[in-house]
DNA sequence: TCTGGGGTCCTAGGACCC
DNA sequence: TCTGGGGTCCTAGGACCC
């Protein structure tokens, strides 16, 4: 679609040139596995899949791996019989060296100095509208070169007039050689969108999938057809804003600036199941420690906590029992003691005897900036509490998370996660860069 | 035996007010 | 005994994303 715009924001730089917008998304494929493979060439050619916390869920294929039709999202155990019978290599997820090798490949992506959203651990939008149409693909592949060549890292890039079907390009770039699928300048873009199944549609899930099927829309060309005032009745604008989109009409902006977060939850599930209080306890405090030190990092204070309990949904045999409560705090805060205090306050509540808990969570909300004196109470014991707070996270930045911890969070935490097939690399931390012998 | 974790946004419905 | 209408704000739950 051509449009005019307002270069710069400002209405004096009104252009009278015809401009289309070019948005492309950048994925780096089976990104969890390829960060793996950067420091082990040995798995380079095989099947590889990455586990999620607690080896639970398998989240990270390699093609190879797909290509034996081990699913996404799919429980470790289950497949098993497939990885052993097939030699797949199996890891933990380890997750400080993903963050680190994103972040590289984020910068790398920056160098091209186009307006940038990092979306996720391993996509980003990139704006390239001032690139002309017919050097739009060259651009494409120049950066997926350029990223590969500094990070090792392999991505898809897909390049359309909107978000959601830069989605669909970046859909159609996996499948091609090139890694690089270019929409833009199409004349006529239903044969492509007839192909993508609907839930391939970036916005369109498990239950949209299924109200659309029903009312007869298979794939992207029919739900782009259909008509806005049925999708707005029907379903909601989120809906209706994905159909405009499928039509070139750019409804989801590009977040260029990045916000700060609204909530922080830290949760796990238990490596074996945790019957008594104590044990509950010493996870939820580690969790909140965990979580406080999250939102200071961030200057932020949580006005609101909530603590979960819950048994696994999948043994009906033992009974379920799932729990939460939420406290507000008199004061918004990001204090460590207030925020366990609180915590284990809640958890005594909610807590019952009998049965076999898997899973505990705290989720701190309504967070907002920490430097902001709304209260008139702040006094000298607050800054002496915030003093503290600070040597305790400089302590842990420098010797590792929980070097300095406070008592109720345990030593001996046997219902920590299970990481069983951790490759033990970690680019972030010096001693524990990969060894070469020579 | 073993089924992840961390976010955001929207909406319906209740509480409350005039 | 009858029992309006409209507005705002908040929250819980659902759906989606990676």
């Amino acid at each position: 679609m051509k449009m005019k715009i307002y270069l710069f924001g400002e209405l004096s730089l009104m252009s009278s040139i015809p401009f289309t917008r070019k948005i492309a998304l950048v994925d780096c494929n089976s990104f969890y596995v390829s960060c793996e493979r950067l420091f082990n060439p040995k798995i380079r050619k095989k099947p590889v899949i990455v586990l999620s916390n607690n080896d639970g869920c398998i989240i990270s294929r390699s093609n190879e791996a797909k290509a034996l039709g081990i699913k996404m999202g799919e429980p470790y155990f289950k497949a098993k019989d497939i990885i052993i019978k097939n030699k797949v290599e199996v890891f933990s997820s380890n997750y400080s060296l993903y963050g680190d090798l994103s972040r590289r490949v984020m910068r790398t992506l920056k160098k091209f100095g186009s307006p940038i959203e990092i979306y996720s651990i391993d996509e980003a939008f990139l704006d390239l509208s001032n690139f002309p149409d017919n050097q739009i693909e060259s651009i494409g592949k120049e950066i997926k070169a350029t990223v590969l060549q500094w990070t090792g890292i392999p991505t898809s890039i897909g390049i359309a007039q909107t978000k959601t079907l830069s989605k669909i390009a970046n859909h159609i770039a996996k499948k091609k050689l090139s890694g690089v699928a270019n929409l833009i300048g199409v004349e006529n873009i239903d044969p492509i969108l007839e192909k993508i199944d609907i839930n391939d549609v970036w916005g369109v899930g498990k239950q949209l999938t299924k109200f659309y099927k029903k009312n007869g829309i298979y794939n992207a060309k029919q739900l782009k057809n259909k008509s806005n005032t049925w999708i707005k009745k029907n379903s909601n604008v989120l809906s209706s804003r994905t159909a405009l989109e499928l039509r070139g009409i750019s409804c989801i902006h590009l977040e260029t600036t990045t916000t700060k977060r609204k909530s922080c939850v830290v949760s796990r599930s238990f490596g074996k199941r945790v019957e008594t209080f104590c044990e509950l306890k010493e996870a939820v405090v580690n969790y909140c420690l965990n979580a406080s030190e999250k939102i200071r990092s961030d200057s932020l204070v949580a006005k609101t906590i909530t603590v979960f309990i819950r048994t696994s949904p999948f043994q009906k045999n033992f009974g379920y029992y799932s729990n939460s409560k939420t406290i507000d705090f008199a004061i918004s805060t990001n204090n460590s003691i207030e925020i366990v205090k609180t915590a284990v306050f809640i958890l005594e509540n909610i807590f019952k005897n009998g049965y076999q808990y898997q899973k505990a969570g705290v989720m701190l909300t309504g967070l907002s900036n920490a430097n902001q004196k709304t209260n008139l109470f702040s006094s000298e014991k607050d800054e002496k509490i915030s003093a503290l707070m600070r040597s305790m996270d400089n302590t842990n930045f420098k010797y590792g998370r929980s070097a300095l911890s406070l008592a109720s969070a345990g030593v001996q935490k046997k219902w920590n996660m299970r990481r069983n097939h951790s490759s033990k690399i970690d680019t972030a931390n010096f001693y524990n860069l990969p060894k070469i012998h020579a």
